[in-house]
DNA sequence: GACTTGCGACTTTTT
DNA sequence: GTCGCAAGTC
């Protein structure tokens, strides 16, 4: 036996969770609880069990959750070589459709959509099925692509999906479904299949395996935020529950958009009639004044009444500034921050969370104009920048030379070649007997001399990038081939190449470039300083990030702007009691990201228009979660406004500029 | 006929 | 930053 540490620390609770048996069990943990611990403690025990690594599935909300627990397992257990089997649900769903593509119909070299391209293969059925330049407006491909994921992930049919969740769409439910059938016919013939595919396909080769099971333990982390063709695919995982852990904290749960519903997690425990179910109330992160506020913003619908506990006594109560206005605030914050920074807390224990990623926007100015670095997580996903899109379209090609979404992406980039001559081009493509990409020539030849130069350049040197095997050097191939694509393009062609670069770098050693980028797609970068690897230990930066993206994380001092109404509960939230409700468990989860301080801001006025030119501005109510309960429990503070400086009338003589023409 | 350019409107959250 | 639309140009 080895020296097992797992249990050095637990608490009772935490020790029945992570030494229970083999019957179903489900572990509500509150934030800050000491869920990841307890969740190690179990893998750890399982190993200790001697339960064969191979046999034990760990499904997480992100990647990184999952190698983060896999390792701290392996640590307690002191085992180097054994290896649970862990990731997200679409990253698994990925591995197990790679070994049995045969058994949904895709050959081997499957590709793997990422949600952008998904939106643009929607874009090019949308204008097939003629339907983007009719009178009424038809849904944008992005609001598409967003209905069929709830119609897949729900398990709904679309005539009950678009009028109860996308009203202004309805005039057009008939022509969306012939438009979707389209859309999965295309994926089929293109052998690719795109982020719910991946799921549908996984519960549909479970489905098929019977009761073989393939592992003895399911753990599942998150479970509030798993859709309903998650709950099946842990359904067939774990027929009768044996050996299945589920943690999860309804309060916490913030995906509906993306087909998560927190009800779930209760019919599951409802459907385990032998579960048990460990409650986690000892809050080992927060200050208990932080935790008064939370326990009073956490919704009480949810539960019996979870009430979190700090095992960390009393600290500063928490702060509600009121400032002037967006940029009074970001001073206010700012400045906030660099006095903790005097005082000793390093920037990366200091956060701003914020509810949508351009609410930041003013916090970055003021950051940048004060020479506070910092990084940012979550908003506009790297893979979604158009230079980005470029260069995926382009390193698809090589692979599948007559993946026309890829075509249509990467002809247009040149000069002279538009929608209407693109789609030429493509009927060329489907055409040619042999791969499109070799018989390049017979392409160039059929557009107008001013397109000429640039498409065989292009394209002669995207072909050549066939003959790098190594994936990084496949990959700086492929930048060759579109550099002068991209540097005609983009005045900030410098800074985008610097990121393609860096994407390139990354790849590596892998495998293959394509696979790589399949494993990208599932588990994309953050930000592009994410490709860099992980930080020096020197390093230090304020942490900007959605409250989404901060889910999981904590910091001592916290900062939340713009709670107010409109934002915090978001305007576009208001219109169903469901979706007040997840803003409000959106709110909860910001709070409790805080360990010892926690500041709200609230702007009393903010302009009508993001990049507004006028002065046109609003005024803020603050937001409806800070009632007179939660206010009791906070100090309020004023910072009205900020102390212009007094207006000197310039001289007319320094507005003269006679003497320079 | 097709492409380019310019303008205005809009922009939640993510595997 | 991106999309749709309208007018202007090859």
């Amino acid at each position: 036996m080895f020296a097992s540490t797992w249990r050095d620390g637990l608490t009772d609770a935490q020790l029945r969770a992570a030494a229970h048996g083999d019957a179903p069990l489900v572990v509500v943990a509150g934030a800050g609880t000491g869920k990841t611990r307890t969740l190690v403690a179990r893998v750890a025990d399982l190993l200790d069990r001697d339960v064969p690594a191979e046999r034990i599935l760990l499904l997480t909300f992100t990647r990184r959750a999952a190698d983060d627990m896999l390792a701290r397992a392996r640590d307690l257990v002191g085992r180097g070589s054994a290896v649970p089997v862990g990731g997200t649900f679409h990253a698994l769903a990925h591995r197990v459709l790679s070994s049995h593509p045969e058994g949904v119909g895709l050959s081997p070299d499957f590709g793997v959509l990422d949600p952008s391209e998904a939106t643009d293969l929607m874009d090019l059925m949308r204008a097939e099925h003629g339907l983007a330049g009719s009178s009424e407006r038809f849904p944008r491909a992005s609001t598409l692509v967003d209905i069929y994921s709830r119609c897949v992930n729900r398990g709904e049919p679309l005539r009950e999906v678009v009028p109860a969740e996308f009203p202004w769409c309805a005039p057009h439910l008939e022509s969306i479904g012939p438009l979707f059938r389209a859309y999965t016919a295309r994926k089929r013939e293109s052998n690719v299949v795109d982020f719910d595919d991946l799921l549908l396909f996984w519960r549909a080769l479970l489905a098929a395996e019977g009761t073989t099971r393939s592992f003895d333990h399911v753990l599942v982390d998150e479970y509030q935020d798993v859709n309903a063709l998650q709950v099946d695919i842990v359904r067939l995982l774990a027929p009768d529950g044996r050996g299945l852990t589920i943690v999860g904290d309804e309060a916490q749960s913030i995906y509906g958009f993306r087909g998560a519903d927190s009800r779930l997690l209760r019919e599951t425990i409802a459907s385990l009639p032998d579960a048990t179910v460990i409650r986690l109330e000892e809050n080992f992160r927060s200050r208990q004044p932080i935790l008064d506020v939370a326990n009073e913003v956490r919704p009480r619908e949810d539960d019996e009444g979870l009430s979190l506990r700090s095992t960390r006594g009393d600290g500063p109560t928490p702060r509600l500034v009121h400032c002037h206005d967006a940029a009074g605030e970001a001073r206010a914050i700012v400045t906030a921050i660099l006095e903790a920074h005097e005082e000793g807390l390093p920037l990366r224990e200091q956060a701003v969370l914020v509810r949508a990623a351009h609410h930041s926007d003013l916090v970055e100015v003021e950051l940048t104009a004060r020479r506070v670095p910092y990084r940012k997580y979550g908003g506009l996903r790297f893979l979604e920048a158009a230079h980005v899109r470029d260069f995926v379209a382009a390193v698809r090609l090589l692979d599948s030379p007559r993946d026309e979404v890829a075509w249509y992406r990467l002809l247009r980039l040149h000069e002279a070649i538009g929608t209407a001559r693109a789609r030429d081009l493509i009927d060329a493509v489907r055409e040619l007997r042999v791969d499109p990409l070799e018989q390049w020539p017979d392409l160039v030849a059929q557009v107008t001399p001013t397109a000429r130069d640039g498409l065989s350049t292009t394209l002669a040197t995207l072909l050549a990038a066939r003959d790098h095997a190594r994936a990084a050097d496949r990959a700086d191939a492929v930048i060759e081939a579109i550099r002068p694509l991209i540097t005609g393009r983009y005045p900030d062609a410098v800074t985008r190449l610097g990121d393609l670069e860096r994407l390139a770098g990354a790849a590596g050693d892998a495998r293959s470039l394509r696979a790589w980028l399949a494993e990208v797609t599932l588990d994309p970068p953050h930000s592009t300083s994410d490709l860099a690897g992980p930080p020096h230990l020197d390093e230090d930066f304020v942490i900007i990030s959605t409250i989404h993206s901060a889910k999981g994380l904590e910091w001592s001092a916290v900062h939340v702007p713009h709670v107010i109404d409109g934002v915090i509960p978001i305007d576009m939230a208001l219109g169903s009691d469901d979706g007040l409700l997840e803003e409000r468990r959106l709110f909860y989860v910001a709070v409790t990201r805080a360990r010892d301080t926690l500041r709200l801001y609230a702007p009393l006025r903010l302009p009508h228009h993001r990049h507004a030119a006028d002065d046109r501005h609003s005024f803020a109510p603050i937001s409806r979660f800070v009632d007179d309960v939660v206010r009791a429990r906070l100090v309020v503070e004023e910072q009205l406004p900020a102390r212009e400086e007094p207006v000197t009338p310039v001289g007319r003589a320094s507005l003269d500029l006679d003497h320079l023409w």
